[in-house]
RNA sequence: GCGCCCGUAGCCCAACAGGCAGAGGCACCAGGUUUAGGUCCUGGCCAGUGCGAGUUCGACUCUCGCCGGGCGCACCA
């Protein structure tokens, strides 16, 4: 920046002026006007049709960084095309301002987690507007705001009322260093997805939300998302929904009322169980275990207990178990089988206990092996197998085996025959049924922390839980700051006596308010929503703007969030439906994913000190430099290392660019039909590409094809057409508009110069006469044995007979062919002729 | 272990639906301009598409197998 001001205090500032505009002083300049005008602020009310441009809202820690500048960027440029095309926009962005890193702060330096959170969304809201991103600030929220998080709370109780939020004890996931329960979300590798520690098991009663419900919808509008969602989203949620085909199975226990009930995915291998297998910290083993075996049975369960999860997910250690010395009957051969506790069985998936098939599982072999138990195989191998378990195709073999006696016979069927004619039978028995299983688990929404949605519940000794009523609403949160947030295992809000004591608002007895805060992935799973209508009293949103604006047609994001917040917000949006308040199925019609920005082949990050600091990179390249640089480096989904970028070249481009508007010397409305038509069809054909690359997000290559087109009109102003033809200036007016969607700065400052009002964002996108796309004449290739040969220039609508006959008269086609016999010609008019000797 | 994606000039990246491998940029070189090793203008340089097969008149593009890199899932019965 500062070489920019040396560099104009030469002499002659008109030779200066001439050569490049001041980056710092345009930006100054332009600022101001776009506050005065306003242009990008949607309209509820417009007639036009509705684009919503998304962008997932930032965490508000520190400034913004080169992570936002490219999402930004690259969401930016959709947003300004449709403006361009003429749609009415909604691009609105907030703050997710609840969060750990506030209350983190605020304990170290002894203040409110409010102070940090607003005074860092201060600094990037400024940051953001400086940046000139397209953004309806006039839409602006905060998550952590009580407007806002009032509606949160009024969301809760009524997905309560609905039975989709409900409170059970269950061993769920603790972050040691954030002494704060984890949703499986956000368990990554037994990791906490926040911190890194690793994560152990701690037996609670927690809010959860019962996304469970909406599994399989879930799972079925994937389909519908597949073709504009990116794929290793779908994929992702599809993996994390997880669902499974298989059947229930009752074990009677002699002496116990109730069965033990699996869940199968493999009815057909009934005949090869030969042990029961339960969780080991599942309620059923301690209700199973016998007196002799209760002693090993918990000094095993204490030993489990102390693993951290990463250690339990390690799949290449042996199986441990205890067996717990009661007996279960198979339904199908009367066998009295052993059952075992173990820690290779989940608690919560399934029904916690599984019927042990070694010849057919695994890990039921491993088990099997470790602890002696027999192995039948009921699946025939095929020839030549030497695995140990096999799960593959084949005919049922021993099922029943030879002298077994058995009311069910499925020798000899295919697997899933052999499923079909079990379930049969078990259900007929009334000993089992055909069920599905998801892998997806009910959304533990509690934590125990400070900075967040208090959940507006009262707890009373007489009445139970108890709704804070409607009109409480919004439960704030009581004033803690400094150490009162420490981590203690609890909530920072219980110890705050003055707030958790309250009248039971239904019998009026002494009472306690519920002292957890919501997961802050509820407070995003609506704000998409929020934004329709942010100032709206009388509910979250107003249904009738909700379905003015809502889907979204593009989010644009990170592809961290495939399983977590994405997968929240559709259900928010499927239960919203449900109670009548939203029409759409799905919020998000279209994804776009970024990559990351990284630094000389690493993640930037303070410890390996290869971090770039976007303020400086916009101090030294301006605004423009750096979101043209973060387009152009390549596809958007890519990453981009920034240390193979060129900013100083992209810069060097916006240069060129502008310098075209000054040599414009034509009026403004020259009719360009009178102006070069050389020029006016590469003029035509970038904007038409244009169109079409924004459109399949290939943001970089329309980059490329603006650049063209600015060497073509330097080109025609220096050594053709010249400066005052039509043409010229309707091709740098074409720039300036493409260039608006990436660099704002400078396209506002071509347009004035080429004697325009503001704002070229809403000028319009140039018109393009069809007539000027068709070719005057193309070159076909003429290829002997697929090498070329030849070259001509042809019409458009050359026939195939046509084109064959000039390619051989060609005298270059002759010589080549020298004499031989043509064996074939393949004609592709009008590109290509291929002759085969 | 299973699944998905990607390998094109020194570097970042293009190539519609199989049909001329290069659109654009960075870097580099030369000439012009210049007080100028900068800016600007002009021109140049640079790969046969990771490797090996197959299909085809024709393969960067489709199929198969390797090699290399990245991502996701992973004791879910």
């Amino acid at each position: 920046m500062s070489e920019q001001d040396t560099q104009q205090a030469p002499e002659s500032p008109q030779q200066a002026e001439a050569a490049a505009y001041d980056v710092r002083a345009v930006q100054d300049k332009w600022l101001p006007v776009w506050e005065r005008l306003d242009p990008f602020r949607a309209d509820d009310d417009s007639p036009r049709e509705k684009k919503y441009a998304l962008t997932m809202f930032p965490y508000p820690s520190g400034d913004l960084h080169m992570g936002h500048a490219e999402v930004t960027a690259l969401h930016d440029v959709i947003a300004r095309y449709w403006w361009q095309r003429g749609y009415e926009v909604m691009n609105p962005m907030g703050w997710d301002s609840f969060g750990l890193p506030a209350e983190n702060a605020a304990i170290k330096n002894d203040e409110h987690p409010a102070t940090y959170t607003y005074a860092n969304i201060e600094t990037q809201y400024e940051s953001f507007k400086r940046y000139g991103i397209s953004f309806d600030w006039s839409r602006r929220l905060h998550t952590s705001d009580p407007e806002y998080y009032r509606w949160t709370q009024w969301l809760f109780l009524k997905f309560r009322e609905r039975g989709l939020a409900y409170r059970k004890s269950s061993p769920v996931n603790w972050c040691p260093n954030d002494q704060t329960v984890l949703a499986n979300e956000q368990v990554v590798d037994g990791r906490c997805e926040r911190c890194g520690a690793e994560v152990t098991k701690r037996e609670l009663t927690q809010w959860y939300f019962k996304i469970t419900d909406y599994a399989q919808e879930l799972l079925d509008c994937l389909d519908d998302l597949e073709p504009t969602w990116p794929a290793r989203v779908v994929t992702a949620q599809r993996n994390w929904i997880g669902r499974s085909e298989g059947a229930h199975v009752d074990f009677a226990v002699e002496g116990r009322a109730d069965p033990i009930t699996v869940y199968t995915t493999r009815p057909d291998t009934i005949f090869g169980t030969t042990f029961m297998v339960v969780a080991v910290d599942s309620a059923l083993a301690d209700d199973l275990v016998t007196d002799g075996q209760r002693a090993a049975f918990e000094a095993y369960r204490e030993e489990i207990r102390k693993e951290t999860e990463i250690e339990r997910l390690a799949t290449d250690r042996p199986k441990t178990g205890v067996d717990l010395g009661v007996t279960a009957t198979n339904p199908v051969t009367g066998a009295q089988i052993p059952v075992w506790a173990t820690d290779y069985v989940l608690a919560d998936y399934g029904t916690g206990a599984v019927m042990g098939v070694p010849g057919g599982d695994q890990r039921d072999w491993e088990f099997a092996t470790e602890m002696g138990l027999p192995i039948v195989r009921t699946t025939q191998t095929p020839d030549g197998f030497e695995g140990e378990a096999f799960h593959g195709e084949g005919p049922a073999i021993n099922s029943p085996a030879p002298g077994v006696d058995s009311p069910l016979d499925i020798n000899g069927l295919a697997v899933d025959e052999a499923k079909r004619a079990t379930i049969a039978f078990l259900e007929q028995q009334g000993s089992g049924e055909g069920a599905v299983n998801f892998r997806l688990r009910d959304w533990l929404l509690s934590r125990q922390r400070y900075w967040g949605v208090p959940i507006p519940i009262i707890h009373c000794d007489a009445c139970g839980e108890v709704a804070v009523p409607y009109d409480q609403l919004p439960l704030e949160l009581p004033e803690l700051r400094g150490a009162d947030l420490k981590p203690k295992g609890v909530s920072p809000l219980a110890a705050a006596s003055d707030w958790v004591d309250v009248a039971c608002p239904t019998c009026g007895g002494p009472a306690k308010r519920d002292s957890d805060t919501m997961d802050t992935f509820v407070d995003s799973s609506w704000y998409f929503l929020r934004f329709c209508s942010p100032r709206y009293e009388d509910g979250p949103f107003d249904p009738e703007l909700a379905k003015k604006w809502m889907p979204a047609d593009i989010y644009v994001g990170g592809v961290e969030h495939a399983v977590l917040h994405l997968l929240y917000a559709r259900f928010f949006t499927k239960v919203l439906r449900d109670m009548g308040m939203l029409e759409v199925d799905e919020p998000f019609a279209s994804q776009l994913n970024q990559g990351i920005v990284i630094n000389q082949g690493r993640k930037m990050s303070k410890s390996l000190g290869n971090g770039v600091s976007l303020g400086d990179q916009l101090a030294e390249f301006g605004v423009d430099a750096v979101r043209l640089t973060l387009v152009f480096a390549g596809p958007p989904e890519d990453d981009i290392d920034w240390a193979d970028m060129s900013p100083a070249g992209s810069l060097r481009f916006l240069q060129r660019a502008w310098r075209l508007s000054g040599d414009v010397t034509s009026p403004v409305g020259a009719a360009p039909a009178d102006g070069d038509i050389a020029l006016r069809r590469v003029t035509a054909r970038t904007v038409h590409d244009a169109a079409e690359m924004i459109e399949s997000y290939r943001f970089n290559v329309m980059v490329a094809r603006v650049m063209e087109l600015v060497n073509a009109t330097r080109k025609a102003i220096d050594s053709g057409a010249g400066p005052d033809d039509p043409a010229v200036r309707e091709a740098t007016e074409a720039v300036a508009v493409l260039l608006s969607l990436v660099a704002p700065y400078v396209a506002e400052e071509m347009w004035e110069r080429l004697g325009h009002e503001p704002t070229v964002a809403r000028a319009g996108w140039p018109e393009v006469d069809p007539a000027l796309l068709v070719e005057e004449s193309v070159t076909a290739v003429v290829q002997i044995q697929g090498k070329v040969r030849a070259r001509l220039d042809v019409a458009p609508d050359i026939s195939d007979a046509n084109l064959e006959q000039q390619a051989l008269a060609d005298p270059a086609v002759v010589r080549a062919i020298d004499g031989r016999p043509v064996r074939k010609v393949i004609v592709r008019a009008p590109k290509l002729v291929n002759v085969v000797v």
